[in-house]
DNA sequence: AATATTAATATGTAGTTACTTAATAATGTC
DNA sequence: GACATTATTAAGTAACTACATATTAATATT
């Protein structure tokens, strides 16, 4: 019984990244051709093109038509993150979740807003503050602006009850994300609502969406002292 | 001339992503049969099955077999991050890349590295402090150690002159990587090398690597202020 | 010698066929 | 009715064929 079972296209991209992690194809080589790949395993073109099609997408190799496939010089890490709606990954802990309007209102867009959706002019926008709590303690501050024009449906939402959070991405699906995260220091407003000292280093996801070219919203998520994000995998 | 050329698999793709965006397909619905959407768009059902892989991918779809295709109920925002090597992150940016070794030497690893690498036994490893700069300031401040055990190799390097990070990358490929982000204030060590004042918050990404089961190289890099980690897209 | 044209090449993609696998539904047996 | 068996279903996978496309190399033209 030597090998009754055909070679999946996952096997075969098993195969190749092991080669490259022993430095049988070590970083900047050139790899063989797939049809050769392919007869030296012996399975079809396809299955290798599959597989190597994976490995491009992990980062691990650069194919170019006619050029062939290289093994990247300058390996990146490349890192996945989910990034689900508060109240499930609150309930995924394990913890109870709770949610606190802390205000809403129409305002104009500062200009801070208006850069993360690359707009000119000021427009009015729904400013909503709200805190998510695990197990009562705070867990998530968010400061989100929704522009009513994109998404209207959304002052008949009574956001004491709903957090916009959760009305939008069941409500209001997006075409164009952008996603950041950096480090803020707690200021007086954040530093209260997450029952921390003013000064605290605090992990901030800022996500910003469009659908088409319109704006729908814009969030800043200031997360509680200790918070990590980790990657998939 | 209508549409003589016939649909790729992301056109299947971008078509079924539309009807979804659009709530032709509503959060939870089932799709309809590969085999029905392809006599639909009139393409073969392995095409329409390859834009639900991808669609599967990026987290809009959930796919079972016998149970069909469905669109997820709560859709989680998938962010990728590249983390490169430094010095590229740099000099993509159109700066000057500079490094300074600020410390080395054999030390027991400390509990908080056991605990990154899942060993319960203290171990003899290599600890780097090492210093990147853009356009000579100071750009991330990294707190590396690295098991010898699995890497000889380091102790011939000179890391004044080639950064243990740059080394690493190059001639120790892994197996498994965990990387986490979480936001760390400054104390005295990391704000004095990256000039900023204690308490000032720093954005950390932190990575250990494993090649099998063993340990590689964990490292801590903290970075400047106002650094920011944007996603892919 | 510089430029345009052509040929060769490796990956990209689609279609068809054939089979596998996991989950569900239907059926039969006690 | 409870349980086990069987059939059906829809996705998963692979092989093979055929052609498309981008890029390089070779050749011809001026």
């Amino acid at each position: 019984m030597t090998g009754r079972t055909r070679l999946s296209w996952t096997d075969v991209r098993d195969e190749i990244r092991a080669r490259i992690l022993s430095r049988t194809y070590a970083p900047g080589d050139k790899l063989p051709r797939d049809e050769d790949i392919a007869t030296e395993l012996g399975c079809a073109r396809t299955t290798v093109h599959r597989a190597m099609q994976d490995l491009s997408q992990i980062g691990l190799v650069e194919r170019k038509r006619k050029g062939g496939t290289h093994v990247r010089t300058d390996p990146v890490t490349r890192a996945t993150f989910d990034i689900p709606i508060t109240r499930r990954e609150v309930e995924q802990r394990g913890s109870k979740y709770d949610y606190q309007l802390i205000s809403h209102a129409m305002e104009n867009s500062p200009m801070s807003v208006m850069t993360r959706f690359g707009i000119q002019q000021p427009v009015q926008m729904l400013h909503v503050k709200a805190l998510h709590l695990a197990d009562n303690r705070p867990y998530i501050f968010e400061d989100r602006w929704i522009d009513t024009r994109s998404t209207p449906g959304i002052m008949d939402v009574d956001l004491k009850v709903e957090s916009a959070n959760e009305w939008l991405v069941r409500n209001k699906p997006y075409s164009r994300v952008d996603v950041r995260f950096y480090a803020m220091n707690a200021e007086g407003e954040s530093a209260r609502h997450l029952s921390t000292n003013v000064g605290s280093a605090l992990l901030v996801i800022e996500r910003t969406t469009w659908i088409g070219r319109d704006p729908i919203t814009t969030v800043q998520a200031v997360a509680a002292p200790g918070y990590q994000l980790t990657a998939l995998n």
